[in-house]
DNA sequence: ATCTTATTTCTAATATTCCGGAAATACCGT
DNA sequence: ACGGTATTTCCGGAATATTAGAAATAAGAT
């Protein structure tokens, strides 16, 4: 991953109401969550809502489907993954790495 | 992490010229990089970067040793394992793990 | 066709970010 | 004390972000 869209990422999820419809939609998991439940859920304006989800889906972290006359917002893993490679690799250089990477993970050889 | 703290974070490393800052000095190594040295290496005013390096200095990316007239910035390895730690928490919730995750380590039972 | 629900786009106000020149400060050497 | 190098703070301007009400669009149901 370029620098540019890294940051174009980090930016886009460096704002707490993004970052928690992200974490969100992560939660509901495979099948995603309508932009109506989101916003009840998160208690903001329509217009405002839209307006993060736009930044969050022109960045490739959030995809939508429409099914009728609703659209069902989805995480993107995979450029998530690929924002935490991004990471992974400028931070371990030394060979530390993440707590939960040591816990959860085994180097390998 | 609390998730204004992450997104605070993710916004001071959201932006190209910040995180060019951030992985220059992460490459820099515990040696670390003078202020004045990471300014010829980034080509960018004086004023500009001492602002680049407050923002991140304040969310704890980025810490500065004084040495003697000039001024030492290092990267704060813990403070970003923190930052993907809490990620990959919001992001692996499906068993599913960044690649660059999945090759260098092994999952633990 | 019309109505209703769901969502986006338009518009505008306010707030914040980004940038860099100029002035101020910090520290060391003499 | 003075001069020089290193860096920050002050200031202002241009650009962008954030918020949300109102109007517009999308899609299905009657």
């Amino acid at each position: 991953m370029k620098l540019d869209d890294a940051a174009a990422r980090l930016e886009a999820l460096g704002n707490p109401t993004r970052l928690k419809i992200y974490r969100t939609l992560v939660r509901a998991g495979e099948e995603g969550m309508a932009v109506g439940r989101l916003q009840e859920r998160l208690d903001i304006a329509a217009s405002t809502l839209s307006h993060h989800l736009k930044a969050l889906i022109g960045v490739g972290l959030v995809t939508q489907t429409r099914e009728g006359t609703t659209l069902i917002c989805n995480a993107s893993y995979d450029e998530m993954h690929g924002l935490i490679d991004y990471m992974v690799a400028e931070c371990c250089v030394d060979g530390s790495c993440p707590p939960a990477i040591v816990s959860k993970f085994k180097k390998v050889a």
